[in-house]
DNA sequence: GACCTGCTGCGGCGTG
């Protein structure tokens, strides 16, 4: 006799559990859970509510995604008769996308729920197919949303008309980002299409900001958002700070990579110009971490190659296998995937050297240990990072940053005196374990993204009047902080470079430059990309480069962990043809950097002054400490701000670098000729009794507006559309993003000795 | 000294 089977009721005994429908519940039986995670616990009766906005932070592997699926799918088995997709999830990744689609792909199949996956490496058919058959669930990118108002506009609201739910993925890595403000005004748009809110999920595991977040996902409405906070990561956390002193050569003159990104002919083995410090942290890296999983985060992508290299020809030195393999943005799509498929695969250890590419997205499981080459560039980089190992239950996290500072000599200037780097990798470090993160940086007006939103009304409707424009993006819409006046000088100025036209009855349609603009596929993104060269090795690609200086063939380089000879360069085509060779260069690649943030400057500040020594700095990195506080209170900066260099003057606000940006710009308005260093300002060919005298005049001054400022900053361009916008415009966007006028002037009042009054 | 992400529609051609 058969013994009667338990009810999937009776296996996961919770009042959430019931609350599903018995076709959820079933599959989780059958998955053979024994309960639910504590954000799915939480989430299931918010989510299945169904009118709440909804934002679930929990580590990732922590069931996060289930705590969305679980009761959308339950919530949608109830409305299946009704036509149209009834939930979107929205991913920053084609990768995430595809995971994400394999995984529900499973629980939509037991439930015969339809899911969908739209994406630009999906095929037309599939896509067509949806479109013929709107139903269930839509996984898909903001580009490929906006593509969907774009070219189908009039038949959207039909394919969405069942829509219940939107669930945003990875949250935090849309907040404050031209691309965040493109989801923001698309999920906007898709309400005002149906005529009726609808609910939205936000997923992420590590945010800093509940209140930022919940303002990002529901503009003006964060209070009614319901955070859904899961904190079980009490993993324990192993770290240790190496320093490394960096001596170059005896070589007359050094050269420098920066300045001859490919070079001529030379000798293959360990280049002699090859920095002192590189080769020993190269040494360590080869020895600490072969034979286990491991990543290790570089601050740049020509360091990703420049270390590989020097970490494979150690393994093949030493007749080992070769465990070290390079994985950035620039690597062929091909490349990047073998990484990250040997990253899955336990047989075999491997060690990735990346760029920020392997912070987030796909998901590779737990990694050994984590490093990180040079001081990092951010709180919540470093915290994503790190989060990358120890996600095994009872396994630490382990994490080694590796820090350089230049030996120094009779030149080396203040700043390298005070070991910032060191500084500024421990400032960071600390606020790391007191769970301090950046807030988002929500201050930018995105007048690009702005431009792309009215082209891309304009052609879901067909055109519209400017009034309609203003209410559908500005007024009620996630650019509210572009008033009318603003909103009319931007259309003038748009109608002037013959991206928009205006009708006899003032509808406003694409104009000839704007027709252009809309009907190319780089249109979808809010977001520029530089031209770029791929290159071909043997008929394959393996990956692109971008060619902002002279090259010619017989030149070398090393590329994807390899060393090359470039054989052919067809311009036309855009394509670099190499070959293997035993010499090379890694490339330089253009980018643009971080801001560091003012807490992490005033805590540098705490330490120098203080005595306290972190026990996770080796005793190098504790010398270069100990240099560094030395210099600070021989400089006299514990008292002083100002600092006479030679011809220069140098001035120590300690202060993030919008504050730095803010007083660089103020000094330049007044005729100085001011450098951005670091931690400290460089002003040209003034002493320190001008400059004290300056600040002294200015902070007791009237501030200037920050528009009027902006005003004297000679390039301001930074968006993909900000060449159509007058200088007007553009200097209202500049002073919103990189100036902060009144922390700008406390900080110069700071900086004036308090003189008793007479 | 400086990261990452994304991308339509259509015509033409070959194959089953």
């Amino acid at each position: 006799m058969v013994p009667p089977q338990p009810t999937p009721s009776a296996a996961v005994p919770s009042h959430s559990y019931e609350l599903l429908d018995r076709r959820v519940q079933q599959w989780i039986y059958e998955k053979g859970w024994t309960q639910l995670r504590d954000a799915q616990e939480r989430a299931i009766p918010v989510i299945l509510g169904g009118a709440d906005d909804v934002i679930v932070a929990a580590a990732t592997a922590s069931g996060k995604t289930e705590a969305a699926w679980l009761p959308i799918c339950s919530a949608l088995l109830d409305h299946q008769a009704e036509a149209g997709v009834k939930a979107l999830y929205i991913g920053p990744l084609k990768a995430l996308i595809n995971d994400q689609f394999d995984r529900l792909g499973q629980l939509c199949e037991h439930l015969s729920l339809p899911a969908h996956r739209w994406h630009g490496d999906v095929p037309g058919s599939r896509k067509a197919h949806m479109l013929r058959n709107p139903d269930g669930i839509l996984l898909i990118t903001p580009e490929s949303l906006e593509s969907l108002f774009v070219n189908h506009g009039p038949a959207l609201a039909r394919i969405l008309a069942g829509l219940r739910y939107v669930v945003v993925d990875e949250l935090h890595s849309f907040i404050g980002s031209e691309r965040g403000a493109q989801l923001q005004s698309l999920l906007h748009r898709v309400e005002l299409l149906l005529r009726r809110r609808v609910a939205r999920i936000g997923l992420s595991a590590t945010l800093g900001d509940f209140t930022a977040a919940a303002d990002f996902l529901r503009p003006g409405r964060a209070a009614a958002v319901k955070v859904i906070s899961s904190d079980d990561d009490n993993a324990e956390i192993r770290l240790q700070l190496r320093g490394y002193v960096d001596s170059r050569p005896p070589r007359n003159p050094p050269p420098r990579i920066t300045t001859a990104p490919l070079l001529e002919p030379q000798e293959p083995e360990d280049a002699s110009d090859e920095s002192v410090a590189r080769v020993a942290i190269a040494d360590h890296l080869f020895s600490a971490l072969r034979g286990r999983d491991n990543l290790v985060f570089a601050n740049s992508k020509a360091a990703v190659e420049t270390f590989t290299d020097l970490l494979n020809r150690r393994s093949i030195a030493n007749r080992v296998p070769e465990e070290f393999v390079p994985h950035h943005g620039n690597l062929s799509k091909e490349l990047r995937e073998h990484v990250e498929s040997r990253l899955k695969d336990r047989s075999m250890p491997v060690t990735a050297i990346c760029t920020s590419t392997l912070e987030m997205g796909i998901d590779i499981g737990s990694v050994d240990s984590v490093a990180q080459l040079g001081a990092p560039a951010s709180v919540s980089g470093l915290r994503q990072r790190l989060g990358r190992s120890g996600r095994r239950q009872g396994q630490p996290a382990v994490m080694r940053l590796y820090v350089t500072e230049d030996e120094i000599n009779e030149r080396t200037p203040p700043a390298d005196m005070l070991r910032s780097q060191l500084v500024q990798t421990i400032a960071m470090v600390e606020l790391l374990l007191e769970k301090w993160y950046e807030a988002p940086d929500t201050a930018d007006l995105h007048l690009s993204t702005l431009v792309q939103q009215i082209l891309s009304v304009i052609a879901q409707r067909g055109g519209a009047q400017p009034g309609q424009l203003f209410d559908a993006l500005c007024g009620a819409g996630p650019f509210n902080r572009v008033d009318k006046t603003s909103f009319a000088a931007l259309l003038r100025s748009l109608g002037r470079h013959d991206v928009l036209s205006q009708s006899t009855e003032g509808l406003l349609l694409a104009g000839g430059l704007g027709d252009k603009i809309v009907n190319n596929y780089a249109f979808y993104s809010a977001f520029t990309s530089p031209e770029e060269y791929r290159l071909h090795a043997n008929g394959r690609n393996i990956g692109s480069l971008p060619v902002d200086y002279p090259i010619a063939p017989g030149m070398l380089l090393i590329f994807g962990g390899r060393r090359w000879k470039i054989v052919s360069i067809d311009n036309r085509q855009k394509v670099i043809e190499l070959t293997r060779s035993s010499g090379g260069r890694p490339p330089s690649f253009s980018g643009g950097g971080g801001e560091v943030a003012d807490t992490v400057r005033q805590r540098m500040k705490q330490i120098y002054h203080s005595t306290e020594v972190p026990r996770y700095l080796d005793q190098v990195a504790q010398q270069l400490l100990d240099q560094g506080r030395s210099a600070f209170h021989r400089y006299h900066l514990d008292n002083e701000a100002i600092l006479d260099w030679g011809n220069d003057t140098l001035l120590f606000p300690w202060r993030g670098d919008r504050i730095m940006n803010t007083l660089a710009a103020t000094f330049t308005s007044h005729g100085l000729e001011v450098g951005q260093d670091g931690v400290a300002l460089t002003v040209h060919g003034t002493t320190g009794k001008a400059l004290q005298d300056l600040i002294d005049e200015l902070s007791v001054s009237q501030r200037p507006s920050p528009v009027d400022l902006a005003a004297k900053v000679p390039t301001k361009e930074s968006g993909k559309y900000d060449a159509f916008l007058d200088e007007d415009l553009l200097n209202v966007a500049y002073a919103a993003r990189s100036f902060d006028v009144a922390e700008a002037w406390s900080s110069l009042k700071s900086m004036t000795p308090s003189r008793p009054q007479s």
